[in-house]
RNA sequence: GCGCCGGUGGUGUAGUGGUAUCACAUGGCCUUGCCAAGGCCAUAACCCGGGUUCGAAUCCCGGCCGGCGCACCA
């Protein structure tokens, strides 16, 4: 399968529809917009809240990861910490001839000997890049330009002037690190627990291309899985979940293919290292099958090991098949110990957590404790360091004090000291257990991409029967799509509409989410619906008077059914 | 960011120095008995800024947005 499966042109229905019906606007749109944002419409809304909502279904009530939220403006630290204030940035040059920007780093690599370029520092990558006189790969003019930072990051100044400096989040993640002090005492300690955060990040992308594909304001999903290093999620209820997974095996193959298999037999041939990660990929797989996501165009890839985060050790993405390729919908990554290892470092905060030993563990410890109203005045200036010499003595050679005298050497003398003044004892420590640093398993979703993906995975075209046109239908999910039903009156006349409106209120105040239309013929409000994504119509006519009956139609099938009134939001609870 | 191409009602379009065509959609009224029926009426557009010109949507320049190619995507 391959991106050639779907033509630029379904990216341009999908983007027409989605803006004529109400999901997605251009940001700022009468001031020309600005590219890399996009706006939720009414039904984008809905339609986002709903896969939202299942996803905490999932993450936050099933498993017990407790959602919380942090602020998007960061302090300066944080992200120095992350790694993001250094390692988010570009090192850019121009060229002069032809203007264009490119990445001063990987010039430097490719046109000289040095390999890694990456973590330079600026002045030292001006001077390679100088040496380098690389041409321009647009141009092939000789680059001679300046090497400029570009940080990804959008910087904002906290207070007024420029008294500190903030930056809004590239990922949500790095709140639940900074938070983690005060998490791990909510979880009592006691790893493995989870945290998640839903909400917006944001990317200075230099120049998105791809419509709402890469945006610069972004909605993520996150898990922040923290557990101790040996320990692996329990694979055994999602074993069975059929997965395509691309491992990097297969990608460096000429023909490589993608592998259908369950979560459980690729952890059993090594395809996924580890269970954890497996576990979240089988999750994700669930969970995007539920929300409509079309399962023969989901895939997981495997990162190669030069795409890898700075932070992440393995990493699988989740991928749909749009009219734009292969696109990234999520990652499943083992970020280490790395994020809680630098917060720790930065900040001096205690980040590890508490491991009791299932036994204590008990060692022999000497203790010394010099007299030093003794030793002070005996040995003067020298006085420390006899006693330094006594505590070496004491972890060394704890025998030499079961006399009543030892001797230690401090400059080249040998002095004999009395037992008593050194205060030394033999004694048991008992270690209960030890402070261990988490280790992180990181689902992370971009919701937007999945919202994307999710209704272009709806489009269809069909013909039903008794029609002369061509019916273009979204075939969304009931569990996600904005309006649960909607209802019309088969004619606005003989009374009917009231009765129509009757049957909303009594579905919306059983809370379902309803649409009413009575404007133009009846089938023209079916096709509206059907373009909208609507999964059921309810029509009210003239036996509705008689026997308080109405006909359901079924959006996929167009096949309709009577259903009593008094029956109605049962009937529609159960099929949504 | 660079290069090429483009931008006309909500959508799709016609037109190309003298303010704009048509269809669909939308709203109202009439009509309507289950899959984009019909009639009448109405609403509604030249991406933004500057220049040239008596006059610019049209020509020129810049910007913004979009498409393609290059670059970028930690």
């Amino acid at each position: 399968m391959n991106a050639d499966d779907e033509t630029p042109d379904v990216y341009e229905e999908v983007i027409e529809l989605a803006k004529r019906r109400g999901y997605l606007y251009p940001s700022f749109e009468i001031y020309g917009g600005v590219s890399g944002f996009w706006d939720y419409g009414p039904l984008g809304k809905e339609l986002k809240k709903n896969i939202v909502d299942l996803w905490r279904d999932r993450y936050v009530v099933e498993e017990g990861f407790r959602e919380i939220e942090t602020t998007t403006v960061g302090a300066e630290q944080v992200y120095e910490a992350s790694g993001h204030a250094e390692g988010f940035a570009d090192y850019l040059t121009k060229c002069g001839g032809c203007g264009g920007y490119f990445r001063a780093d990987h010039l430097v690599e490719d046109h000289s000997d040095v390999e890694n370029a990456d973590g330079l520092p600026r002045e030292e990558l001006a001077k390679l890049l100088a040496d380098a006189e690389a041409p321009c790969p647009a141009c092939g003019e000789t680059i001679t330009g300046e090497v400029t930072d570009f940080n990804l990051m959008f910087e904002t100044n906290i207070g007024p002037g420029d008294s500190r400096k903030g930056y809004l989040r590239p990922e949500t993640a790095q709140g639940i690190f900074v938070d983690f002090h005060r998490l791990k005492r909510f979880y009592r300690e006691k790893l493995p627990f989870g945290v998640t955060q839903v909400g917006t990040a944001y990317r200075n992308e230099i120049n998105p291309r791809s419509g709402v594909v890469r945006l610069r304001e972004f909605n993520q999903a996150e898990l922040e899985y923290f557990k101790l290093p040996d320990d692996e999620l329990d694979l055994e209820e999602y074993r069975d979940v059929d997965v395509r997974l691309y491992p990097v095996g297969e990608q460096e193959k000429e023909d490589g293919e993608v592998l259908e298999t369950t979560v459980g037999e690729a952890v059993d041939d090594g395809v996924i290292a580890s269970e954890s990660i497996a576990y979240f990929v089988a999750v994700s797989q669930e969970w995007y099958t539920e929300i409509g996501v079309d399962p023969s165009r989901l895939r997981f890839r495997q990162h190669l090991p030069d795409e890898r985060a700075h932070y992440a050790s393995d990493c699988w993405d989740g991928e749909t098949l749009t009219s734009h390729g292969w696109i990234e919908v999520n990652g499943v990554a083992d970020r280490g110990t790395y994020d809680l290892e630098r917060h720790m470092e930065h900040s001096g905060e205690e980040l590890r957590v508490f491991q009791e030993y299932p036994e204590p563990r008990v060692t022999e410890e000497t203790l010394v404790d010099p007299d030093m109203s003794e030793l002070g005045p005996r040995f003067g200036g020298d006085a420390n360091k006899v006693a330094d010499a006594l505590e070496d003595l004491a972890e060394n050679d704890p025998g030499a004090f079961e006399g009543d005298s030892v001797e230690v050497q401090v400059a080249g003398e040998t002095h004999e000291i009395d037992v008593e003044t050194t205060g030394f004892e033999r004694r048991e420590v008992k270690e209960s257990g030890e402070n261990v640093l988490p280790q992180v398993i990181e689902p992370s979703y971009g919701l937007d991409r999945i919202v994307y993906s999710v209704i272009e995975h709806s489009l269809d075209h069909d013909r039903p029967e008794d029609s002369e046109d061509e019916r273009r239908v979204l075939r969304m999910s009931p569990s996600v799509a904005p309006y649960d039903a909607a209802v019309f009156p088969l004619v606005s006349k003989d009374g009917l509409e009231p009765i129509a409106e009757d049957v909303e209120s009594r579905l919306r105040d059983a809370g379902l989410m309803v649409d009413y239309d009575a404007s133009g013929a009846i089938g023209r409000r079916y096709r509206r619906h059907d373009e909208i994504g609507t999964p059921f119509t309810v029509t009210v006519d003239y036996d509705t008077k008689e026997d308080d009956t109405v006909t359901v139609r079924d959006r996929d099938s167009t096949e309709q059914q009577r259903v009593a009134v008094d029956e109605l939001v049962e009937h529609l609870e159960e099929r949504t």
